[in-house]
DNA sequence: TTGTAGGCGTTATCAA
DNA sequence: TTGATAACGCCTACAA
């Protein structure tokens, strides 16, 4: 009953070669049709499920897995919607090609030598990752895709955050609004930044001089670069006491920042938020400071989430495909494990989103 | 250059035994701390990455890999928040315990013998799975829990769906506003339903009579019962004929359904709404259509997902703590692989939640 | 269409 | 500590 079931023995029960058994589950036209149904039946009920996967690929050198490498936890991707976006034109593009998900943070691979990554046929990396992992993770020798984040020797999946950036902040200080507020008192746009990972500190705090220089996250830098740009085409002074830095994209963090930016003395008029999840916790502490959004305070996001255009008011801000994103990363894995093709760098288009938070 | 490295070879290129490189990878305590830290070293330098997953799973009988098997699509989950929560709750104790994440869709399944279900130490299944699936799944002899459905024969985890539902309608029925209006006329409250896949067919419609004992989803069919038997112990009516169904827990469907219910001649005041997903849809269509929610129509959920507490109003739902399940689900799977424990069927607490969709 | 044998990279055992 | 060797379960020439 609790007996192991292996190619070998239900060979042997059925009383045909491990071959043709073999083939019945790999070859259907090696064998004759009425055999092949007998075999599948027949093993099924000795309770044989199938030929070992590890097995397998210990044989054939590939697993029909694809790897997916997260940066941040795997925990907090689940709960994070542009993380969940990517996976989900991953899981599509991969459930398409009948090939299985392995997910695996960064985090369980650096507190042991898993060895995990070596059983899939490539790798989809998701942020940034830090080098030491990415060495490890090169010399297994398989293909690998990142997305969000630039190396040279990879292939990637970018959006460009910088010209996303500077379309919005520079809507955000053209717009009729916005315009109005010029016209009546001389004074340029008060303009705040909610901004994400842009240093190493842990905590919510107020970014230095110093800080507009040394950049951390590749992709916060560019969208940081972005506004600060939009800026100083329009005469827009943002020094760096009104840039924050928001250290995990969630509610709670975005929260405190926020409130701290809408309660200093000169109140921002703009606030420009480096996510949605950002913007959307800015709009309900505007609300609860008795705030008018866009009236008193116009507020943009980054990524397009679907709660962005829920909410009211619904969130300006820019769209980053991100299920697209996934679905073009994976294909792109796919093709370079079939043909082995020599690295590309792709970088998707965004879309900048009017919705009343910040309107036309 | 592109030679494939293994045990062997690094040995060779070591001038140590295999036995000692396999050692020193996996069993620090076999020889010396320096000799581990050369072998390290040479090897990495080499670009030998570490043994190889599919052999070592393939001698060890293990793999430290868990699988988790959705009944819904991948992609469908990932947008889900149930199921990310779920996901995310399963993530935290893996990642604690150094299991890699493998992530199967039924679908998938069906489609081809990927026998990738091989691979896993042992599965969880979210949902309701085909039963030609569940049997050939549990072929495979390895621990399995399942959460959010029920079977006597594997170990599961699920919440009281019947008094969850049974609380928050009888909540419904009994608060100020409901008194109120039942004070006001004399009639009964006005009750509609929007119900998650209560039938097989595939679209918003409304259910018949005989649909109300032809249980699809046990999930569903217990919330349904709950709201019944809450109606009738309070004297509300509710005909099949105010019951919808939504074939998929999305935006989409959900208001196409709110908008049929809203838009009937006799508009309910109360509505019962089978997700929280179902219940912002309908809030949405409720304003749309120039409703006061909840003055007009109360409105009720069901899951607690965080961006139900976020809108405006807050919707009034059953918490069913979907990270907790996850995290109690896998801890009760690694206890079933070490301990080879008996099937055991946990039924987690639900809690309701009142908010501002449907008051004190 | 069927049977045989070699080897994929590891780990465990056992003797040195 | 080390070195040899036998599985683990499967796939695929190759020969029949």
């Amino acid at each position: 009953m609790k007996k192991k079931l292996n190619l070998t023995e239900v060979a042997k029960h059925l009383g045909v070669s491990i071959a043709t058994v073999s083939n019945a589950f790999n070859r259907p036209d090696q064998l004759s049709e009425k055999l092949r149904e007998r075999i599948m039946t027949e093993s099924a009920k000795l309770g044989y499920h199938g030929p070992n996967l590890a097995a397998r690929s210990l044989r054939m050198g590939a697993s029909g897995i694809i790897g997916v490498m997260l940066s941040d936890s795997l925990s907090y991707s689940f709960s994070d919607p542009v993380a969940s976006q990517l996976l989900q034109g991953i899981a599509e593009v991969l459930v398409e090609n009948q090939k299985q998900m392995l997910l695996l943070s960064s985090d369980v691979h650096t507190a042991e030598q898993s060895s995990a990554e070596s059983l899939p046929d490539g790798l989809i990396v998701y942020g940034t990752i830090p080098t030491k992992t990415m060495e490890q993770i090169q010399r297994i020798g398989k293909p690998i895709v990142i997305v969000d984040y630039q190396a040279s020797n990879f292939s990637s999946v970018n959006i460009d955050n910088q010209s996303g950036a500077y379309a919005i902040a520079e809507h955000a200080f053209t717009n009729s609004i916005s315009k109005q507020k010029l016209q009546e008192d001389d004074d340029s746009l008060n303009t705040s930044i909610l901004g994400l990972k842009l240093i190493e500190i842990p905590r919510v705090c107020r970014l230095t001089e110093d800080d507009f220089n040394n950049p951390l996250r590749q992709l916060s830098q560019l969208r940081l670069n972005g506004y600060l740009e939009a800026a100083s085409s329009h005469n827009v002074e943002i020094t760096a006491e009104k840039v924050w830095n928001i250290p995990i994209n969630n509610h709670h963090y975005a929260e405190i920042a926020a409130r701290e930016a809408l309660m200093t003395s000169d109140r921002p008029s703009v606030l420009l938020c480096m996510s949605d999840i950002i913007a959307l916790s800015a709009v309900k502490v505007a609300k609860s400071l008795g705030l008018r959004v866009p009236e008193d305070v116009q507020i943009t996001g980054f990524d397009d989430i679907p709660e962005a255009s829920r909410s009211e008011p619904g969130i300006t801000t820019i769209c980053q495909q991100s299920i697209e994103k996934g679905r073009v990363a994976a294909r792109m894995l796919l093709d370079s494990i079939k043909d082995d093709a020599e690295t590309q760098h792709l970088k998707l288009a965004t879309r900048l989103v009017i919705r009343n938070s910040c309107p036309q």
